[in-house]
DNA sequence: TGAGGCGAGGGAAACGTTTCCGGGATGTGG
DNA sequence: CCACATCCCGGAAACGTTTCCCTCGCCTCA
């Protein structure tokens, strides 16, 4: 292999008997001469040239690249965000920039000081919770930002939001509907945006279905299959009535369904069960677990889209987008 | 909010009432004079001042970013490795790009040309079919370039494997072990390279449980839950006395799980199944799968370990590193 | 046939850093 | 007290592009 350096557009240039301005005319289609360009793709296959993009950067101001930061890809939501919006991002030429910030909200905020005043485009951010120093950081972002997730309304962000409130309430007014009287919830923290979304909209849901609230019947705990295991076994030891378990997210409820499988109770003859997040799980899980699908892919792609309109020049006033909700019921609460 | 352009290093240098030189020095600290520190620093907070990686990037030659590639994030295994990787990876002050190929090899030899030529310092690629063009492409790679996968011994390039075959062979053993003698198989497709390898291991299992082999006991489909499952149903359907299966992912396996169910068989009474990758589906299925390690996060780490010591300049010849199998039981074989 | 207009292409500046080089100040030893 | 080495810092070049500006040649029209 050869250690010679990557030839630059001056090489092209030499070849090609051209100058080098006209060289990067041609690659850009800035010429309309045939045979010039025809001689520079000559040149440039000749001497196996390929654009600096760092260069180019640095002379145009714009480095192609998304970032898209969350808490921990691991997790399936967005897992399917990241999934849908590579593609998007790719189609258009950009490319995207991985950010996992382990949950520390110091992370989360220099990656919005550092990544926004450097070396990407735009920004996709998903904060598990929202702090002031994180509105003030979104008010002072370089490049733009589309937050999926509940965002106060006065920051002037993009904002692709999941109910996870009314998709609590339908999960609740579904399993009263199926015959449910005494429905636990397993939440996450509750100091989370989507955990405490979810806490309201499953008491909108015990309210619309005539149900009294009952504070015995809800944990908080972890977005975690062991937490949500844990949790439901102690509550259901403790509570032998409860016909219906709503879980935070979909790990949870399948801690859920082993609890209740442990404690030798039928699902769903027995107990009802339902989960949030609709990922792959729910449909390979027996039994196939009922699950509110929050639209993540759905989001991601949003996102992804509202982002490229902005770093196509749209300076319109920010937007929120609301992805509702739908229940996918299978047999876990049939 | 200012719509001034950022602040350069001339402006803290004007600011500070020094040269241009010795800010890049202070910053970098290549400069002993406490007091020169002390005056920067003071200028770059006044002014605001962050460095454009863009600009140093085309001066230093490196760009602080590696590119992981693989076929779909969505994929479990991949997924683990990411989990390790980013996080090794920024600990070192890299960033990761990630590209799912999506099964493309075009795409995929894209990659290898485009990006090992341009913005990334690394690579780490997953290949799942590896062709003469890919290893004439790895031959000519701009930059390191770690593989997780198989790869033909004479390719010069640091070499991260798992052993499924061995891993397939330790599920066959582990099941006529425990009494099982009709071992079906529902493997992906035997053009890729690990579903060559688990085929291979799965064969060389039996040889060495001194079971016979038979063609009708094994399919190929894809690497996927309805796949498997469908596989499955056909496969047990026309023969009932199979008492045991081995997956070759976890996904597959669950496909059986859902199929044996279908069929009313007892996992692991009638039919015991083991599946391949740990993923973290195993451990929350019912029965909870057995499942082959691979140590997809373990190779992650190592593949990025072994990059960043490239990176470090390292040039030692290229290192194969295979990580052991080790087989988990659970459940659905026991 | 000559003047004016237009388009194509070359030269050079600029993007924001790092680093080489050289000059002046400071310190040390004879 | 002078010569020489040492250390700091400023000037300037370089990284590889894009793009502005200007010149030159050609074409058109009077």
């Amino acid at each position: 292999m050869t250690q010679r350096r990557r030839p630059t557009i001056h090489e092209v240039a030499r070849v090609a008997g051209v100058s080098i301005s006209s060289v990067s005319r041609a690659l850009n289609g800035n010429t309309s001469n045939a045979d010039m360009v025809a001689r520079v793709n000559a040149a440039v296959r000749e001497v196996g040239y390929v654009p600096s993009v760092v260069a180019q950067s640095l002379k145009t101001r714009h480095t192609g690249q998304i970032a898209f930061a969350m808490e921990d890809i691991g997790n399936a939501a967005y897992l399917e965000m990241v999934r849908r919006i590579q593609p998007t991002l790719r189609d258009e030429g950009y490319r995207l920039l991985l950010h996992s910030t382990g949950a520390d909200v110091e992370d989360e905020l220099g990656v919005l000081a550092s990544l926004s005043q450097n070396y990407v485009d735009g920004l996709i951010l998903c904060p598990l919770r929202v702090t002031d120093r994180h509105v003030e950081a979104l008010r002072q972002t370089a490049v733009p930002v589309v937050v999926i997730g509940l965002l106060p309304d006065d920051v002037p962000v993009d904002n692709v939001r999941a109910d996870s409130r009314v998709g609590a309430r339908l999960a609740v007014e579904h399993l009263a509907e199926a015959g449910a009287r005494r429905i636990a919830f397993i939440d996450g923290p509750l100091d989370t945006v989507p955990g405490r979304a979810r806490y309201d909209g499953f008491r909108s849901g015990l309210a619309a279905a005539g149900l009294p609230e009952d504070d015995d019947l809800v944990r908080f705990t972890d977005f975690q299959f062991d937490a949500g295991r844990r949790a439901a076994r102690e509550l259901l030891t403790g509570h032998p009535d409860v016909d219906a378990v709503l879980g935070a997210n979909d790990l949870i409820a399948m801690g859920v369904l082993h609890a209740l499988r442990d404690l030798g109770r039928d699902v769903p003859g027995d107990v009802r069960v339902v989960g949030m997040d609709d990922t792959p799980l729910a449909a390979t899980s027996f039994p196939p677990l009922s699950s509110v699908s929050l639209g993540s892919a759905d989001r991601g792609r949003i996102a992804a889209e509202l982002l490229l309109r902005r770093l196509d020049g749209d300076d319109a006033p920010p937007e929120r987008v609301t992805v509702p909700p739908s229940l996918n019921v299978r047999e876990s609460s049939r």
